[in-house]
DNA sequence: TTTAGCACTCGAGGGAAAGGAGTGCTAAAG
DNA sequence: CTTTAGCACTCCTTTCCCTCGAGTGCTAAA
């Protein structure tokens, strides 16, 4: 059978009228919104046709129809208008983003929350999480005779530092041939080797040297490994209960524990993808598969990558949402590119 | 009408059924409970009597009693067999405290965690949030001719850093210089000051002093901010919906938003409690009417509080809840105090 | 191919009735 | 004065049945 033209119109009108209302969509309603240029028992035939090719769903024999998620996905990749945010929308995003500049994880957890407020579904932003990383350059500070400062810059550009009690007193002086010997053999190399090139070292070292040594390593695994690592920060879950569809306990019940207590396993964007939208049973995750989600991917600096997405019904809005996110995520990339703090960048050297 | 031994026996018995089983209590179960050593009859006269007092409800005349926060308190308060934690229980709390310890705000977000999951209510942890920080000391290391990195240590010993990029190429002499100037300058006084003593001294500088000034500046103002405010981490927020009180949408809808996108409300400690249990209408927040919620404090160091709480229906379970929160506040104190990182750990040296 | 007409389906909503847990009261017993 | 057995009563819950109406599918005519 053939997708006609005004199958693909009924489809259209079907899906953005359940998006709205959220309850099926009879053949009388079709009818007028086409124009009333065809009665409603021609709307019926093509609807049983549209059934029979899985475009659309009966929830019982006398019912009005819905989406199916192949219909969505239709919908969303041919019939769907893409619209444009509003110059009102665009000023909102931008005015959302002046506020001033922390830590990236900060910046990044709140970019989540605009996108929530913005499109009013539950939001998730993911951290970059780099592959390897390593440390580019180790300083340590006196403080006094039992703690000096640790400062560790990654090749990621980030800065950690910490404070660090000794067990033994360290003179200040010792901490500069400290620091040259750990940037001289703890650079550039990974967490499990950092390990090993300590004990290698141990035996040559007095404990008064090992100590600090071997402290210094400790952190800088640690900052190495919340660095490779990539944190979930989510928001705006209790938008879920908005929707008509998670009035049912047990359904919201799956996605709330996967928004807030295994945020680990949203789903993540195909390298190179600027964004996608992945529709119910789409859905690896059990709990996702009867909801959708958009995500989209913008750059932090030169090499690296946010993750930001909502969270919402089957039936949510994609036009709206997928307008929003993705100027969202335009917006963030252009902030991150020509703007100051975190990464640097490299740019014109005069 | 006086209070007699047996009224409180029957409270207890009717509070601790009602804790475990979700339904009102009636006659016949509590004869039984309490050794049949009265008839249910007699039960009911004293039922009537608990009614008129205010420590229990009847939901409608044909139904058992439940406890009223009136009845609730009184256990809590009298009638609560204060639980000491099991072996088991104390060394799981302690194999959870285990983990290897980073930055302080992240210790105590998991520390949050592991309470929900000890106690299976969502749990809440809430950061000091010192009155006045200012910044001990400031350091200035350099990287390349357009970034340097800036090292704060604020009067609580916490050390921040970040990498800077300056617009004008700084030199590298340069910049003990200007962290002596810092230092001489802009330690132990409050955000306001620094600004306008930033002002104040700008016309003796040139542009390239000035600008890595002001940004070093800026920096620090933003991590006294960052420390001064007080930050709440919450999880386990899905434990909720495992209660049946809040199987209604509305009462979870009110308590989700609550622990998601209002955490701030959460109710802190007063001074000098080590711990407090606050029953359904006694919390001021109108989410929590008909919820319990209990805090307990622990100590950071030496002049730091940490404060953790568990957010669960009225009826929830005082008893374990808070034998369980006790302890690991408790745990927690020790580990600061005897412990390592922040402030770091002495261990075995080889 | 489209349309009007019509019987049919099925869920939602609203009592009515049955079932049952638990009460309150009374009157007798301790 | 307290306790207890007995019993009518209350009121929630569950179930069943009925009605109502939206919407369908099919048929036959345009």
């Amino acid at each position: 059978m053939e997708l006609t033209a005004r199958k693909k119109e009924i489809l259209k009108v079907v899906t953005e009228r359940y998006i709205d209302a959220a309850e099926p969509v009879g053949s009388k309603y079709i009818a007028q919104a086409m124009g009333g240029s065809v009665s409603s028992a021609t709307i019926r035939n093509e609807l049983a046709d549209l059934v029979e090719m899985g475009y659309l769903e009966q929830p019982h024999t006398s019912a009005g129809r819905i989406p199916s998620p192949k219909g969505y996905r239709l919908y969303v990749n041919e019939l769907m208008e893409r619209r444009q945010v509003s110059d009102q929308e665009a000023a909102e995003i931008n005015s959302a983003l002046q506020g001033k500049m922390q830590e990236l994880d900060s910046v990044i957890a709140q970019a989540g929350q605009m996108v929530s407020s913005i499109v009013n579904y539950p939001a998730y932003a993911v951290t970059a999480g780099k592959n390897s990383v390593t440390v580019r350059r180790y300083d340590l500070l006196p403080v006094d005779a039992m703690s000096f400062i640790a400062v560790v810059m990654t090749d990621d550009s980030r800065v950690k530092s910490q404070l660090l009690r000794t067990e033994l007193p360290v003179e200040a002086e010792q901490l500069p041939a400290l620091a040259n010997l750990l940037n001289t053999h703890f650079t550039g190399i990974h967490t499990e080797e950092l390990g090993s090139k300590l004990m290698a070292l141990a035996p040559q070292l007095g404990a008064e040297l090992f100590m600090p040594l071997s402290q210094t390593i400790e952190f800088a695994t640690a900052v190495i490994d919340n660095s490779e690592r990539s944190h979930v920060f989510t928001t705006g879950q209790s938008q879920i209960f908005r929707q008509p569809e998670f009035q049912d306990l047990t359904k919201a019940d799956g996605l709330m524990s996967l928004l807030t207590d295994q945020k680990s396993q949203l789903p993540v964007l195909d390298a190179n993808t600027p964004m996608q939208i992945l529709i119910g049973p789409e859905n690896v995750n059990e709990a996702l598969k009867d909801a959708s989600v958009v995500v989209a991917s913008y750059d932090i600096g030169d090499n690296m990558r946010g993750l930001i997405g909502v969270v919402g019904p089957t039936r949510m809005d994609y036009a709206t949402v997928a307008a929003r996110l993705s100027y969202f995520a335009e917006s963030l990339t252009k902030m991150f590119g020509k703007n100051n703090q975190l990464p640097p960048k490299e740019d014109d050297i005069p």
